[in-house]
RNA sequence: GCCUGGGUAGCUUAGAGGUAAAGCGCGUCCUUGGUAAGGACGAGAGCCCGGGUUCAAAUCCCGGCCUAGGCUCCA
């Protein structure tokens, strides 16, 4: 009899009968581990533990121990959705179910279904859950497979293109229902502890816009209830934490049906916040030997012609007809910078030159994706270009990393690193984009940087690196970016002259240290959950006089505090509600003041946490709080 | 742009064919309070907009706008 070899975890081989599957394998190890093996890893790729071994493959044994398990145990769920929604819609057509990171969804059609027919399903599927169904995979041959598919043709393409070199291919079956699938998936439906379905939309075949419109049905599962619940608990927490609803409840930014969508009217709490934001990058690109300029918000349409932009992204752009011309609002700012550039003639001695702006820009984007602060019509870019010799570059963009790693440290932001190529519809020559990219890639290793590489998702004009952060619900969006760009200084015909005193281009990079600030915002907000450290913060300090009698002295405490966002509590209030109030929005400091501090010439200080310390010294509080807001402090620490 | 929900006072929400309700906030008055919401009274609503059905529409129907979630897109 023949045999196969493969390697486990540790590097030792295991030789097994031909034909063996994960399980035999889990076995051959130790009765324990066969016992618990839920799948396996064959080569990085999860399969069902009924999955026999191919030779000289890595072979990793997934237990109910496992994070892996989850994922499984989620495949099964989306078995169990589709199992139910079949029972009460048997007309329904199943597509794809995947599961996700903290779920499984399902994209089906065929039928009509509302939220609250979620319910029902939801309710049919823990009958599935109580039946406690056997799972079992079933081989069929490929015209059997058709034969089961003949009326659903999302099926059938799955048969002649993911599995177009099956036969037999694989079925998984509990009870009634059965379903085209590799797998893997857990013994019995009855492995599924917490189950809920959370969510409704649509979806397109394949992902693919010109594709039919699906229903997709989004739910999540887990070995026991209690772990449902704490996910459910985590969710809840999340929504508390959204920019929207903290946005609303601290005064800082609204969106206004009457104005428009997407465009954000900032309330000075707000743009308290964002003042100090932009500060804090003008200082930095001052130190870096960056020069400000500023451009206006409307061009002739002429400058995104000679760019590039026009070309691309014509119905994305806010345009106006101006005296039979056509005027467009500006969507990026470096045309203008170019244009800024380009207005005297440069020496190689001058490069490289830095420009920065905050840059309004407004772009068209789709209906459906405005949200918040996160997706907006008008938004203002941190916008810096620099105009660089090629040997420059590098430096350049390291220099680059240096501030931005910098700033997100400041905030002490989680991050991903993305290196995006080539896409599709660029302009430039290979050799050019070949060049951009490898010294990118270069500054990122040298670094050492952790990133990823998006093959594809580059500008139409270079390629760029982009920092993503994840927002309270768990999307990804784009901050801090750095873009190569060799087209535009062809385009705009960009020339320094050399020591050889000929004509050369310069290369331009563009950067943003936040991205945007109305995302970075709604980053911000979220991470902090709107209790800004103090340098941030809208009221820094609020001083709650204990009677009316106090407020003279609350009045001069507030004017030795005037280098601050001091604010006197004055309402005909108990002190109970006073501190409650504060507490609600969130200042970091209070100041309860009454007789006793009036008459010693004292405060008393109360932060955030609850600390709180009677008989202190005015200047002495000063003091603090001024090294915390200079050192940008994210904790407040007076009464540490 | 696509699909499915939703839009009622400044905010959060209840109401579901017969002329709109609560809490918070706001105003006035009483209370001047020492550590997480004192009391009374009061003002405040084109029930998103436009059409239709009906004796009667916030409520039902159609269209639009805005919004939520996801899909698609994102210089």
């Amino acid at each position: 009899m023949s045999t196969v070899t493969v390697t486990l975890p540790d590097g030792s081989p295991l030789e097994l009968d031909a034909g063996a599957t994960v399980e035999d394998a889990a076995y051959e190890i130790g009765p324990g581990l066969g016992s618990d093996t839920v799948a396996g890893v064959v080569d990085g790729e999860l399969v069902d533990k009924r999955t026999p071994l191919p030779d000289d493959a890595d072979l990793e044994i997934v237990t109910d121990g496992a994070d892996e398990y989850v994922d499984v145990l989620r495949h099964s769920a989306a078995h169990v959705f589709a199992q139910a929604l079949q029972r009460l819609y048997p007309e329904a057509e199943l597509t794809l179910g995947p599961w996700t990171d903290d779920g499984f969804y399902y994209d089906v059609t065929g039928v009509d279904l509302d939220e609250d027919d979620l319910e029902d399903i939801e309710e049919e599927a823990h009958e599935i859950i109580a039946e406690d169904l056997d799972i079992e995979r079933v081989m069929l041959d490929r015209e059997a497979a058709l034969d089961r598919y003949e009326d659903n043709e999302y099926k059938q393409e799955i048969l002649e293109t993911e599995a177009a070199g099956e036969d037999p291919v694989s079925f998984y079956e509990q009870g009634e229902f059965y379903d085209l699938c590799q797998g893997p998936h857990v013994e019995s439906t009855g492995e599924i502890g917490g189950f809920a379905l959370l969510e409704m939309s649509a979806s397109y075949w394949r992902g693919d816009e010109d594709n039919d419109t699906l229903t997709r049905v989004y739910g999540t599962a887990f070995p026991t209830e209690e772990e449902l619940d704490e996910y459910m608990e985590r969710r809840r927490k999340a929504k508390e934490r959204d920019h929207r609803k903290i946005g609303q409840e601290m005064d800082l930014f609204s969106i206004d049906e009457t104005t428009g969508p997407g465009l954000p009217l900032y309330e000075p709490n707000g743009k308290t916040v964002l003042n100090e934001l932009s500060e804090y990058v003008a200082d930095l690109n001052r130190e870096a030997g960056y020069d400000e300029v500023e451009t206006p918000h409307v061009f002739r349409t002429e400058l995104w012609k000679k760019s590039g932009h026009y070309d691309n992204y014509v119905d994305d752009m806010f345009l106006l007809d101006v005296n039979d011309e056509e005027y467009g609002l500006k969507p990026m700012n470096c045309p203008g910078h170019a244009t800024i550039f380009d207005q005297q003639s440069w020496s190689y001695r001058d490069l490289p030159i830095r420009y920065f702006e905050d840059g309004k820009v407004y772009r068209k984007e789709q209906r459906g994706e405005l949200s918040g602060l996160s997706r907006t019509w008008s938004f203002t870019i941190d916008d810096g270009h620099l105009f660089v010799r090629p040997d420059q570059i590098e430096a350049e963009v390291l220099s680059i990393m240096d501030i931005i790693l910098d700033i997100l440290d400041t905030f002490s932001l989680d991050y991903t690193v993305q290196f995006a190529t080539r896409p599709e519809k660029s302009t430039g020559s290979d050799e050019i984009w070949e060049k951009a990219e490898s010294q990118l890639e270069a500054v990122l290793e040298q670094e050492g940087i952790d990133y990823v590489v998006e093959e594809g998702d580059g500008a139409f004009y270079g390629p760029k690196i982009d920092f993503a952060f994840e927002d309270a619900l768990g999307r990804h969006w784009d901050g801090p970016t750095v873009q190569l760009d060799f087209n535009m200084p062809d385009r705009f015909d960009l020339t320094y002259t050399g020591e050889d005193n000929e004509d050369h281009r310069p290369v331009m990079i563009h950067r943003a240290l936040y991205g945007s600030y109305e995302r970075f915002f709604m980053v911000l907000i979220e991470h902090y959950n709107g209790k800004f450290p103090p340098w941030l913060a809208p009221e820094q300090v609020r001083i709650l006089p204990v009677s009316d009698d106090n407020i003279d002295y609350c009045e001069e405490i507030a004017a030795e505090l005037d280098d601050f966002r001091v604010e006197i509590e004055d309402r005909s209030w108990t002190v109970g509600k006073k501190i409650q109030v504060a507490h609600d929005d969130k200042v970091p400091y209070m100041m309860i003041i009454g007789d006793d501090e009036e008459a010693a010439g004292t405060i008393s200080v109360r932060d955030r946490k609850e600390r709180e310390e009677k008989d202190l010294e005015l200047a002495d509080f000063e003091q603090h709080l001024e090294r915390e807001v200079e050192q940008k402090r994210t904790a407040v620490t007076y009464l540490v």
